[in-house]
DNA sequence: CATTTTCTTGAAATCGATTACATAAATTGT
DNA sequence: ACAATTTATGTAATCGATTTCAAGAAAATG
């Protein structure tokens, strides 16, 4: 019942060539013989013919196939990178593995394994929050540069790294307050030891600085990416004497679970305090009051990290030098903020 | 510089035995004897063996990994099934390939060349809208055992399937909303001809008559799952002669763009109607106000729809019995639903 | 002590493709 | 017309594992 698989041999056998010429046929059409390459098209197609992949890989040496490591699979934040990467991988004729730091860390893997092994032949790493002898592996392991991050990244190490304008975002969530009438404002940042952290972080102190507004302490509110962070981050608002009338957050979620948190609070937004996230996810849209953010075109830097990944994976050497593609970032102004009341 | 790959080869040379031996030691230890085990583990670290997949791929014709179809990358909706499948998967040494139905669609792959092309040993579906061709091609398959749809289905359709408990979800948004005082209960659908849409408007019919509420025509409002719809739903809703005081929405998505749309028109949830979804997506509770929903366990839908594949990939025989396995749903109850004001 | 059974191990075939090399045929140049 | 190319194809090695079969050693049996 079980018709058994049809190979190249069986192709061979009924174009009545040998395995060679249905091989090329199939991989460079160009240089076999019109004539036999009319027989064996049809014969591939009579027999119903399909390449066995796994014989392909071995004998070639390539998976065929990227990992994209995630920090968290649940995070909706990336879905959208992950379409990227996946239209221009599967152009390439590549296959999208995915799998996330913590499932690799608690399975026992190593993370190059999945290169050493032949499972892929590169890898997307969207966390930057890996482990110092993680990444210490990584740079020693022998295929370095089919290694690259996106979003996120790792200071110090040497790896291509495809990221958004995040200093750039931040001033323009700066200027955009200002341009309202803000003069007093806050930041709450990402996680502790976070690149993007810092980035924004710095950012925003810098442009602070240059605009010529205060900036105290107390105004630097230190977060992480998630909900509840954003729900303390509105009750320390809250709590603050001299509260500042605008809030710019790291992300979109901290600044919808803040204002979240107001509204239990009966404070309200804009009115009693503008507020704006980063990122510019599906939600910021819908959000009531919808969010004004920083739009990350998370479609273009998975696409364009999944397009430099194959183009080192094809170079014909090992290309050492490091690139650092950095995608543009856009203002996208809506309900949550408005020029402050007095 | 670049060390060549170390094969089973040079860990059987390092100890001193034949590759036959080395691979039994890997793959069952308790067949070799203890001091050659030993030696071969040693041997094994000494030359940092690892095992090259593509080659045990061919030899065993298995991919050990499995592809996990979308109806849409981008939807946040499945990030959480994706970690449930991820996690059995990984457990079980298998890597999760990933590809959206448009985007196979668009590349001019056909859905079993992934099984034909021993790029996968499985697939677990997430789509019930496939065209009825791709469905047809799918029942020929050689290997129809190891295809299974998770979430949604395809009537008529005899693929293993795992599903939350639809119909049970409706019945439960209605009691509750009946047991508020509401009387005018309406539903914004699903897309029309979606498995998910028929279910939840079927039992939500069915319960609306055994509670004795009237159900005007009207009051079924037809969607889609996207947001576009749900403001549609919330204006349909604004021009009724005769509004219901309730809104059960067939998803979390709908429901959110609803009240989204309503607060645009100055209608307060649930001051003015109350609203209620489905599946309890992780933006819910953060929503103002927070969405009352229907909880679908989509990790634990993921997890079980791994585990449904591992098993029959390592079913000895093709068992081709039909199997359904319905998760529970529950009732969440937040700040979008109160008793209706008169 | 001879015979059977059980443990261990190795030699070699195999999975299904790709490709280096050889060879035969066709074409070109002089 | 003969040598030199060019073009088209086939032979056979190869990728790196797993597994069948056979065989020698050790243990158990009568």
């Amino acid at each position: 019942m079980i018709p058994k698989n049809v190979t190249i041999q069986d192709v061979a056998r009924v174009a009545g060539v040998s395995t060679a010429t249905v091989s090329r046929t199939l991989s460079q059409p160009d240089v076999v013989n019109e004539s036999t390459r009319k027989r064996v098209s049809e014969a591939v197609s009579v027999t119903g013919y399909r390449l066995n992949r796994a014989a392909r890989n071995l004998r070639t040496q390539r998976a065929h196939s990227v990992l994209v490591l995630l920090p968290d699979l649940a995070n909706p934040f990336f879905s959208e990178i992950l379409k990227g990467i996946s239209r221009v991988l599967s152009q390439s004729g590549y296959s999208m593995l995915i799998a996330s730091t913590k499932q690799v860390h608690d399975s026992g893997e190593r993370l190059f394994d999945y290169l050493d092994d032949a499972r892929a032949d590169g890898m997307i790493i969207l966390d930057g929050g890996l482990d110092a002898d993680v990444i210490a592996m990584l740079e020693s392991a022998r295929q370095t540069s089919r290694i690259l991050f996106a979003c996120e990244w790792v200071e110090g190490a040497d790896f291509p790294t495809v990221r958004c304008e995040n200093r750039q975002g931040a001033r323009e969530a700066v200027n955009h307050l200002h341009s309202l009438g803000h003069r007093k404002i806050a930041h709450v940042t990402g996680p502790a030891g976070n690149v993007l952290m810092h980035a924004r972080k710095d950012a925003f102190v810098a442009q602070m600085a240059s605009l010529d507004l205060p900036l105290k302490p107390e105004w630097l509110i230190t977060g992480d990416f998630s909900i509840a962070a954003g729900c303390a981050a509105a009750q320390t608002w809250i709590a603050m004497e001299d509260r500042p009338t605008a809030v710019f957050c790291a992300s979109d979620q901290l600044a919808l679970a803040f204002i979240a948190e107001l509204s239990r609070h009966a404070f309200t937004v804009p009115d009693d305090v503008s507020v704006m996230g980063f990122d510019d996810i599906d939600f910021a849209e819908q959000f009531i009051p919808s969010l004004t953010s920083i739009r990350q075109d998370r479609l273009r830097i998975g696409e364009t990290a999944a397009q430099m990944l194959m183009d080192r994976i094809n170079a014909p050497t090992d290309t050492t030098e490091e690139t650092t593609t950095v995608v543009p970032v856009s203002l996208v102004v809506r309900d949550s903020t408005a020029p402050p009341k007095h």
